[in-house]
DNA sequence: AAAACATATTGACAAACCTCTATATGTGGT
DNA sequence: ACCACATATAGAGGTTTGTCAATATGTTTT
């Protein structure tokens, strides 16, 4: 798999943040709403609207819309695809293990 | 698997940003001296250092020092220990989806 | 039409981050 | 001891990020 670092780097900005590692928590029994999420966590209304809007951009979280209210779930398709970028960066070759520096 | 929230961002940090990416891809043939990084790559030796920093930090990636040079290498166990913390945030339990809004 | 509610957007501020230059530290060779 | 080299650290500048209060947008109900 030959992987764009730019898209990457957007893609595991799910992961890198404190609060959005605990949204994904809470998605992990199954699709929320921003309510249920808000009163979950410890921040407010815009900065959670603001972390959902990181989550939707990385594909690992899908949005619903249904009349005034928005639900979050966590998307198969996306964390797959981030699975492949985890593995593409981590599955060593195991050959040319120990090399020594070319200037010694 | 209960997850730490803070030190899972911390190991993420290592996919979040575009040169480390490329660092991970050069050492996915084996093991690598900074010197040769720092060749591949477009950056000031500081600033390698500093990612290099922040990639040791995240467990993802190995160093050790040998006389003057120093060799990374992408962690088995680390990676590991990542692939833990991805599937603890990602494996949805397939129950309870499409929940509806508690206030409907 | 108006009021109530859920969510998004704007703008401001502070903290974190990425990058560089300059300098320090540590190692090996002369 | 000195110099050359590899890497790390310090400090500064610019950008991005996380957070909030205030406000806007859009939906439902009365």
């Amino acid at each position: 798999m030959e992987l764009n670092p730019k898209k990457t780097a957007v893609i595991f900005k799910a992961f890198c943040d404190e609060n959005r590692i605990k949204i994904l928590q809470l998605l992990l029994d199954g699709e929320k709403c921003a309510c249920r999420l808000l009163e979950a966590m410890n921040i407010t209304q815009p900065t959670l609207s603001h972390h959902m809007k990181t989550l939707l951009d990385s594909g690992i979280v899908n949005g619903r819309k249904e009349g005034k209210w928005m639900y979050y779930s966590i998307s198969a398709e996306g964390v797959e695809y981030a699975r492949q970028c985890f593995n593409a960066l981590t599955a060593v070759s195991g050959t040319n293990e120990n090399q020594s520096c070319c200037k010694k």
